[in-house]
RNA sequence: GCGCCCGUAGCUCAGCUGGAUAGAGCAACGGCCUUCUAAGCCGUAGGUCAUAGGUUCGAGUCCUAUCGGGCGUACCA
């Protein structure tokens, strides 16, 4: 509906143009939007404002030549009026909206889709926690927005792989294996013979104890049987990795997130893709040979100083692999890629931007693309839940889920812009009532069953749309409502394109909103058969859109609560 | 010190990439209700958009400076 209207303008925009009402020039950037205050319109153009100054005339009276020139006999607008300094304020025919929901009923669960993507290939990379330690509200967060937005690329025409990327190999896992060795040979955190920053954590014990008895342990993407030998360092090593992916995969698979492809840091070196991408580097002439270290010259590509690519004692700092790494997803095809990090980690945006345009591998300026997201603080009774990691005490992804839900879980990661800090209320997560957000939606979507099934013993079915007296419906909560469900796709549309999955959790509050509201004001079964039937047509149009909103974010759309 | 993010109602947060009188939920206050889903519904009040400048027809939104909070700032990952 928004698209039609701003090509409505447009049309008029080259009437005036070829009429010379208005002097002929470039056609300027403008918004059809909804606007703000009710009494507005349906919608509302700012076009004439932003033409005034070029035309060197009122807005208002570019306006008017514009309105002069709109096209004819739509059949959509039930009249047009020039308001405020100059904005063009559209008010639709009730029956413009009837499309709305005739669409919804033709598209079903694919409602709310569109094509942005055109079926081009994305990767999303997100979560990628070492395997040292079960995962935690940081990266829940992370797992949360980082499915919801692989959701909403798909949902908007895009080929998305899911990746996880982690090392196996570095000094944090050399540490995690001295530190499940240490508790197979029974030494304590407190002994003198524990090793330096080890894990202390209870899940080491578990290890340990797994490898001792043989156990055989399978992750998503690798699986070890224990050596139960103590002294075998690398087989110790081998089996906690695994164990520790492992346990990471069931919290992900509990809280419905996975992956289409694992990658190790690891690789990049064994297979010799760290050193060609530095020795392209070199060829290419960003580097320089400093005080025993090979550096980057980073600042070529706007960082504030140089970066040392290679140590003195020949080991690569650790944005290297991952220049090689991003060079390798280049390679791959994607002309698309999404990392979602927390934001502790933004300092390596601009080095493997830097480095990979050191490569000179035609990769576009701004390419990966970076969703970092804010801290997660936790309340609970009205006060700061603790995390600490150092006591091996705090609160995982895990415990989360298991005592708020998944659904819960989800929607509150999602409910903020990543960009700010999120304060998670674990007693509003668990609330069952309306004050619960996510209950508030889910309510609504349940409670439209509820009518159905009602409905249904008193003989009426939701109709087919062409069956549905939708004309009938005309109460302002009607009228809303309709008008919401057609900002749906665009509102998709808009959370992909600006990576902001909170947007859909907004406008699922706003829908359900508006049906709470509506329930209470209006009767949907009565003895009037036709009104009756349009209200529960509407009502199927809500259900479906609630539907398929909840599910881009991986939550369910209860029949009954 | 430098870089990035944030600062909007008592609290938690929106504000659709510069538009009209800055919104929602909770808490507070006042009323109603016992009716398809259940303590629910309606209404009222609440603001110098951190501060000070600037850009322009127009700024919560863009620029500069300052203040405050978070995170980075190692030849750690």
């Amino acid at each position: 509906m928004r698209e039609q209207l701003r090509e409505l303008v447009r049309q008029a925009l080259e009437c005036c143009y070829a009429d010379n009402s208005l002097t002929p020039g470039e056609i300027p950037p403008y918004v059809v939007e909804v606007p703000s205050q009710d009494g507005h319109g349906d919608f509302a153009s700012n076009v004439a404002m932003t033409l005034a100054r070029s035309q060197k005339r009122s807005p208002r009276a570019v306006a008017q030549a514009l309105v002069a020139n709109l096209p004819q006999g739509t059949g959509i607008l039930h009249r047009v009026e020039i308001a405020g300094p100059g904005f063009i304020n559209f008010f639709l025919q009730d029956a413009a909206w009837q499309v709305t929901l005739s669409e919804i009923e033709i598209q079903g669960a694919d409602y709310g889709k569109s094509n942005a993507g055109e079926g081009k290939k994305v990767q999303v990379e997100f979560v990628s926690a070492n395997p040292t330690g079960p995962l935690h509200i940081g990266h829940g967060r992370g797992a949360a927005i980082g499915d919801t937005l692989c959701r909403l690329l798909a949902a908007t025409g895009w080929d998305v792989t899911r990746e996880f990327y982690y090392n196996d190999a570095g000094a944090q896992i050399a540490n995690l294996a001295l530190s499940v060795q240490a508790r197979c040979l029974g030494i304590q955190a407190d002994d003198p013979r524990w090793p330096a920053n080890g894990y202390q954590g209870e899940y080491i014990r578990d290890v340990a104890r797994a490898y001792l008895a043989g156990e055989t342990v399978e992750a998503d993407d690798r699986q070890v049987t224990a050596a139960r030998d103590t002294d075998d360092l690398d087989a110790i090593r081998e089996f906690s990795v695994a164990s520790l992916r492992r346990e990471q995969d069931q919290d992900l698979t509990a809280f419905d997130v996975r992956f289409d492809v694992y990658s190790l840091e690891s690789e990049l070196y064994s297979s010799g893709r760290v050193d060609r991408a530095v020795k392209r580097m070199v060829e290419k002439n960003h580097t320089y040979e400093q005080d025993n270290a090979l550096w980057l010259r980073t600042t070529d590509f706007g960082d504030d100083k140089d970066r040392v690519m290679r140590k003195a004692d020949g080991s690569y700092t650790y944005f290297v692999p991952d220049v090689a790494y991003h060079l390798d997803k280049w390679e791959r095809g994607f002309v698309r890629v999404v990392n979602e990090q927390g934001a502790d980690h933004h300092s390596t945006v601009t080095r493997v931007r830097a480095g990979l345009q050191a490569l000179d591998a035609g990769v576009p300026l701004g390419w990966p693309e970076y969703v970092l997201h804010q801290m997660v603080t936790v309340m609970r009774g009205g006060e700061e839940v603790k995390i600490s990691k150092r006591a091996g005490s705090y609160v995982t992804l895990r415990d989360l889920i298991d005592e708020v839900g998944r659904d819960a879980t989800r929607f509150f990661f999602v409910m903020r812009r990543p960009d700010s800090q999120l304060v998670f209320d674990i007693d509003l997560a668990k609330q069952q009532t309306l004050d619960n957000p996510v209950y508030y939606v889910q309510y609504a979507h349940a409670r439209i069953k509820s009518i159905f099934a009602n409905a249904a013993e008193k003989g009426f079915t939701p109709p087919r749309f062409r069956d549905a007296a939708v004309a009938r419906l005309e109460t302002p909560e009607e009228l809303a409502l309709i008008r919401l469900l057609a900002a749906f796709p665009e509102t998709v549309a808009g959370a992909a394109a600006f990576f902001e999955p909170h947007r859909i959790t907004g406008y699922l509050q706003e829908l359900a909103g508006l049906f709470h509201g509506f329930y209470n004001k209006n009767r949907v079964i009565t003895e009037d058969a036709a009104l009756t039937g349009a209200r529960l047509f509407l009502l199927a149009c809500v259900a479906t859109t609630l539907k398929n909103g909840v599910g881009m974010l991986g939550i369910s759309a209860p029949e009954s609560m």
